[in-house]
Formats: structure tokens, C-alpha cells, sequence
DNA sequence: CTATATTTGCTAAAAATAGGTCAAGTTAAC
DNA sequence: GTTAACTTGACCTATTTTTAGCAAATATAG
């Protein structure tokens, strides 16, 4: 699966829904759904916890699938070289051995 | 150099400017340049390219270090799982490879 | 054809971004 | 122990971007 949008149609499909059955039980008009199943649109954030009890998705997944797809876009619009997610991966690496050292301190 | 403002520090003190030598070059008061190093407060996009003058820095290495802090940060904060980054990788490909077909089909 | 489903132009409203000010601190160097 | 450099909190504002509803235009299935 590539992106986002081409999941959230997958599955809406994979249960006979409609883009309105699908935009009624998720809270969006029928043109929001459009454009974020064509991309020209994003899903919002807030509704993921939303969206994985409906779809039945463990939530995990679906935020890792919807942050691939936002970051992957991002680095595309931006021309970021190819290494650039392996650096991200090394920079979270040490966001949280860095968090784990400020906690520690914060106890003693 | 892990994250984005420890880049800008490093740089800044490499030059032996202050905060506020800095501020004032790039356009932004003390307080900012201290949040920004301190990763309170982002460095703004629209400023990349100025940063890359005024630093002497390839943009696109600049780009890149600011993107991959982004990206990182924003994983960190989500609690994305640890292959997120490599599906992301993967997705970039699958974008450049289907712009590539539509602008086949544009030209035909 | 016709009905249903989807896409899209326009737009007001919402949200995110970007940054400032002022005050009250803390560090670090001399 | 001053002084310059830096940090941080609280709060405020302007600008830009994005969203999502309406309605009109297309597409698609039967």
C-alpha cells in the first residue's frame, strides 16, 4: 500500500461504503473524503483514534501508515536527498536516549 | 550533530557571533535564536535559504539536517514504531515513480 | 438515458506557522 | 560581584495554509 489516500479507499471499498457512507461515520463530506482519498487533501490527525476503531485497524498501524505517507510527501515537495530518513532514524535514536538522561536527572 | 539546533549553535559559535549577531542577521530577535537552539520554537522554512547564505552552507545539506530534525521530532512526539522511516523511504519512491508516468501522460 | 458516485471550483472559517514583547530569571567570564 | 549572554514563561498578534461545505460538473454502472 503507497499512500494514505489509496488505503482509506481500499478499505472504504473493501466494505461496500460509499464515499458519503464512509464521510457520514468518519464526520466529513463527501468532497473532503474525495480529495483525501485523490490526495489533494489531507486526513486529519485528530480523527486516526476515529478511524482505527471503525476500521478496526490497530491504531499503531494506521498512524505509522499515515505518518510514512506524510513524511514521504513532505520529503518529496522539498527535494530532501535519499538519506534523509535514515538520519531522521538516528535523530529520533537520540531524542530518546536524550529524554531518557533528562529524566533521570529530574528524579535524583 | 543530531539535531537541528544544536546545528545552528555549533555554526553560530563557530563564528563567534552571540545570539543576538545572529538574531540580527538572520531576522530574529534574541529570545527566538535562543528557543530555536533550545528547540522550543522551529527556524522557520522560509528562512533556509537565507541560513544557507549567510552560513556558507550547501541549501540542500541545510534542507536536508532541517527535514530529517522535522521528521524525527515529529515521529518522536507521535510515537511512531521504528520502521516508519524506511516505509516512508519506500513511498518516496512510489511518488516519483507515478509523477514520472503522469508527466508521460501530459506530453503524449 | 438515468441514477448514483465521484470530482472539483469557489469560499468562509479554522488551524497552523512564525514571531514578538516584556519580565524574571540563570550562567559564565572577568 | 558585575556584566554580558543566554534561557524561559506568559501572553499576544499577524500571516499563511489548510480545511471542508456547497454546488456544479463529470464519470460510471445499469
Amino acid at each position: 500500500m503507497a499512500t494514505f489516500g489509496q488505503f482509506l479507499r481500499a478499505e472504504r471499498e473493501r466494505r461496500n461504503w460509499t464515499q458519503s457512507d464512509f464521510g457520514e461515520k468518519i464526520g466529513l463530506n463527501i468532497s473532503a473524503i474525495s480529495r483525501i482519498e485523490n490526495e489533494s487533501q489531507r486526513f486529519s490527525k485528530s480523527k486516526l483514534k476515529a478511524l482505527s476503531d471503525l476500521f478496526q485497524i490497530d491504531e499503531q498501524v494506521i498512524k505509522d501508515l499515515y505518518f510514512a505517507d506524510k513524511f514521504a510527501r513532505e520529503a518529496f515537495q522539498y527535494s530532501c536527498s535519499e538519506t534523509i530518513f535514515s538520519v531522521a532514524e538516528q535523530n529520533v535514536k537520540y531524542i530518546k536516549q536524550k529524554k531518557e538522561i533528562q529524566g533521570q536527572i529530574e528524579f535524583k
